[in-house]
DNA sequence: ACAAAAGTGTTACGTGTACACCCATGA
DNA sequence: TCATGGGTGTACACGTAACACTTTTGT
C-alpha cells in the first residue's frame, strides 16, 4: 500500500456500524414480530429490535445472523437486506449507521429459553408498542418488502412449519397482506406453480375432513427459477 | 450520557463508510452509466463507480448527491438507495462498508466541463469495462432493482428530458428491459395512467409527420399515489 | 405519390374473480 | 344427519397481445 493510499483513507471519518434485524414470525393466524428491552443507554427498558455492532473482521450479513442465533437459539434462517440507516442524528450515543435486515423464521422452532433469557418477546404487527430510534420506520420498511417479495417469490414458506396445509399458507398471505383471498382461487394459484408435494398426512386440528399437509419442493422451485419462472402469489 | 453507554459503545469498532453511486442516463437509445478512472491507491487508474466516505455529521444519502453534484454539477437528482455491501474484505485499503444508491439524471443537462475535469464516462450498460472491488455486483444489483421499479412507478421519467414523445418513452423502456414493445400497446397503457400531459408542440426530429411531446403530470401523480393507484407499465 | 413514423381501432385469447357446488367426517 | 371446513368446477369480465388500419408530412 502506498502512502498516498495511506493519506486517504486516514483522512475519512470511521463510524459505528450496527445491524438491526426485523425477525418476522407466524402463529395463529397472525404476523408476529420479535422485539426486546433494550439493556443499555440511551432508551434502556424500552423497546427494540435486536441488534449489534458489526465487528471489524465481521461480515454485515453474519452480524445478523450471529445476533439471531444468540438469541433465538436457530441457524440457518431466511435473511434479505431491508434498508440502511445513515442519517448523521439517529443515534445520539454516537456517529452509528445501521444496516436492517429482515429475517423469516418458523415460529415453533425457535428456543423459548432463550428469548426469555434476553427478554424478547413476540407481538403481533399490528400492535406493536413504540420502538426505540427509528425502529419503527425499519419495522414499516421490512413489511414493505416482505410484501413486495411475498408477490414474486415463494418466500412466504420460511415462516411456515417444514409440513403446511393450503389453508395455513393461505392465512399467512392474509395476515401479510391483511386481506381476505378466495380459498379456491388461493388452491388453484399456488398449485399450479408445481413447487408443493402432496403428503399422504393430514392435519386434523382445524376441521373434521382435515387438510391435506403438504411441503415445500425445493428442488423444483430452483429448476424453475433458472428457466426463468415468475411466481406471482397474489 | 451514563458511563455505562460511554463504555458500551467504544467496546465496538468504528469502520469507514462510504457510498457509491450507480448514475444511470438515457440518450440515442441506450441507456448509459457514469463511471470513472478511480485516482487513488488502491486501484488507481481501474474503472470505478463514483463513491465517497461518508463524513462524520452527513447523512448518507446526502453524501451521494455531494459527490454527484461535485461530478455533474446537477441537483435536485432523483436517488433510491439500493444495497448496502459489507463483506470484511471487500475493500483491501482498510474496512469499509459502501451503501450504494441508484441515480437517475437527465443525461442533456449535466455539465460536461466538470465530468471531463473528473475523468467521467458515460458508457453503454452492455459494453461496461470491468469495474473495480465489488462494483460490477453494485451495477448488477441497481439495475434488478431500476427494472423492478420501472415496472410499478414511472420512474422513467426522470431520465427523459421535460419534454418527451411516446416514442422517446417506449424507446427507454424497451433500453431497461431489452426488449422491444408494441408502440400501438405501450402508448394505450401509458396514456391509461392518466399522467402525462399533451403539448402542442411536436417534435420532428424522427419523423416527418412529428410525435406530440408530453410533459409528466407531478400533480396528478400524487393524487393517484394517495388514492392507492397501481402503475404497472409493463 | 410514396415512404416512414405517429397514432387509432379491432379482435382473440388467457387469466383472475366470483361463486356454486361436492366431499369427508366428527359430533 | 347436519354443520364445518376442505376441495373442485365453471362462467363471466377484463386486461393484454397481436396486428390491421389510418393519419400526417417531407421529399
Amino acid at each position: 500500500m502506498t502512502n498516498k493510499t495511506v493519506d486517504f483513507y486516514s483522512k475519512a471519518a470511521k463510524m459505528h456500524v450496527a445491524t438491526d434485524c426485523i425477525v418476522f414470525g407466524f402463529n395463529t393466524g397472525e404476523l408476529k414480530l420479535l422485539i426486546f428491552k433494550r439493556r443499555v443507554e440511551p432508551h434502556s427498558g424500552d423497546w427494540s429490535l435486536i441488534g449489534s455492532f458489526v465487528q471489524v473482521d465481521e461480515d454485515v450479513d453474519n452480524a445478523a445472523r450471529r445476533v439471531l442465533k444468540e438469541i433465538t437459539g436457530l441457524d440457518n434462517v431466511f435473511f434479505e437486506q431491508s434498508k440502511t440507516y445513515g442519517k448523521a442524528d439517529r443515534d445520539e450515543g454516537s456517529r452509528c449507521i445501521s444496516v436492517a435486515q429482515f429475517a423469516l423464521i418458523r415460529i415453533e422452532e425457535y428456543d423459548k429459553k432463550l428469548t426469555e433469557k434476553h427478554g424478547a418477546y413476540w407481538y403481533r404487527i399490528q400492535d406493536l408498542p413504540k420502538l426505540v430510534l427509528d425502529h419503527d420506520q425499519m419495522v414499516i420498511d421490512a413489511l414493505e418488502i416482505l410484501r413486495q417479495r411475498a408477490k414474486h417469490q415463494p418466500i412466504g414458506f420460511e415462516l411456515l412449519p417444514e409440513k403446511f396445509t393450503i389453508p395455513q399458507l393461505q392465512s399467512l398471505y392474509e395476515a401479510i397482506y391483511q386481506r381476505s383471498l378466495d380459498p379456491g382461487n388461493f388452491r388453484k394459484k399456488v398449485l399450479s406453480f408445481k413447487v408443493l408435494i402432496k403428503l399422504d398426512e393430514k392435519d386434523r386440528s382445524s376441521s373434521k375432513r382435515g387438510a391435506h399437509y403438504y411441503t415445500f419442493d425445493h428442488e423444483n422451485y430452483k429448476k424453475l427459477l433458472r428457466s426463468g419462472y415468475n411466481f406471482e402469489v397474489i
